[in-house]
DNA sequence: AATTTAAGTGACACAAGTGTAACTTAAACT
DNA sequence: AGTTTAAGTTACACTTGTGTCACTTAAATT
């Protein structure tokens, strides 16, 4: 019907992955987008009405992806198991840390319609939370948990423990089991 | 020998510590700023070159203060004292973990007086780890702390914690104590 | 081949922030 | 009172990103 796009909605994401993960929320514009994507910064406009809605259109899928791995959680036999994937998804998805606070950081929008999507993203970390909740509840019924933990201040600290910055370039391995260990069992030795 | 300022070094620094809190470093600007003071724009530039100079003298101002704070820690007797101590300071001076955020969004200054002081910045948390050092070596010392675990580790994790999101708005105390429990004595229960 | 239609382009007007420099003002010193 | 000096003002030129719209292009349909 008409001539065939000149780019892919994968290569889209990818290109917009990469720039907003270099440059951050305020470093993302069109026309470095449009540049890399080989066409004139008027085309983007065709698809998306601003920069926040084509963001938070991209934040929708890329946390539904994540969402989606979160879900095997449920698979994974009994809680140790189940902790143990939670925690090496968290280092192996770090990027979604990061596009999160990227999130964070987009102002109130002008626009009606990403002002909708705006407060359906802001709702995907509780729905994560939500997802976890079947974990949690698993750990504190086979009494392997400290029930007297709020079940969001674990999963928030498990969830923040991505973001400890390893100024000193540990192996990650170390790091990894280093924070598995603070947080299953804590920081103090045995008396 | 000239006419006396219209605005104090004190009251410069609380407007730009409130607006960088408000608006983050993107929507910190020298208008904004200016109109606050009352004064003219272009009398900034009297005073500081560009927005990331004075930032970052902003920067290390609090962050000498903060480090100040921290540099007690050495007078709370033993280290269960010293911990509470320390775990009490971060969550009172929360913002200070927030601003730290805004300058690693300073993207690379084109100024040189202005990349100098970056670079000085950007080796403060390393400062802070280095003060806090004597009170991790107290622990493994003592035998309070694992001794298999990088000091960094300990140190980020116990700084990051104040960065997890409350979004169930669980009351402060609980909060704190909870997270002080976890990164103790893990969020496993004892088997 | 002519027509339709969505993709893509390029120029324009606009907004907001930046940095500068000539100018004015007011305090202090002679 | 006159001079000096730093503080403060204002207007200007510049930069960068935004959003729009009339226009062109190319694939598909007839």
């Amino acid at each position: 019907m008409a001539r065939e796009r000149k780019f892919s909605n994968e290569e889209l994401f990818r290109l917009v992955k990469k720039m907003l993960l270099q440059h951050g929320y305020e470093g993302f514009h069109f026309g470095l987008l449009a540049e890399q994507l080989d066409i004139s910064r008027g085309a983007l406009y065709k698809y998306y009405e601003n920069k926040d809605e084509l963001i938070t259109d991209f934040m929708l899928f890329e946390m539904q992806l994540f969402i989606g791995d979160l879900a095997q959680i449920e698979n994974q036999g009994d809680f140790e198991a189940q902790f143990d994937f939670l925690m090496k998804l968290i280092f192996d998805k770090a990027e979604v840390h990061q596009l999160i606070s990227v999130v964070q950081q987009m102002g109130s929008s002008s626009n009606d319609k990403a002002k909708v999507s705006k407060e359906r993203l802001e709702k995907l970390p509780l729905e994560m939370y939500h997802y976890l909740q079947s974990f949690i509840s698993l750990g504190k019924k086979e009494r392997k948990l400290k029930e007297h933990i709020p079940d969001s201040v674990m999963l928030g600290l498990i969830f923040q423990s991505i973001a400890i910055p390893n100024h000193f370039g540990i192996p990650k391995s170390v790091w990894v089991e280093s924070i598995k260990e603070i947080i299953s069992k804590g920081m103090f030795a045995h008396s």
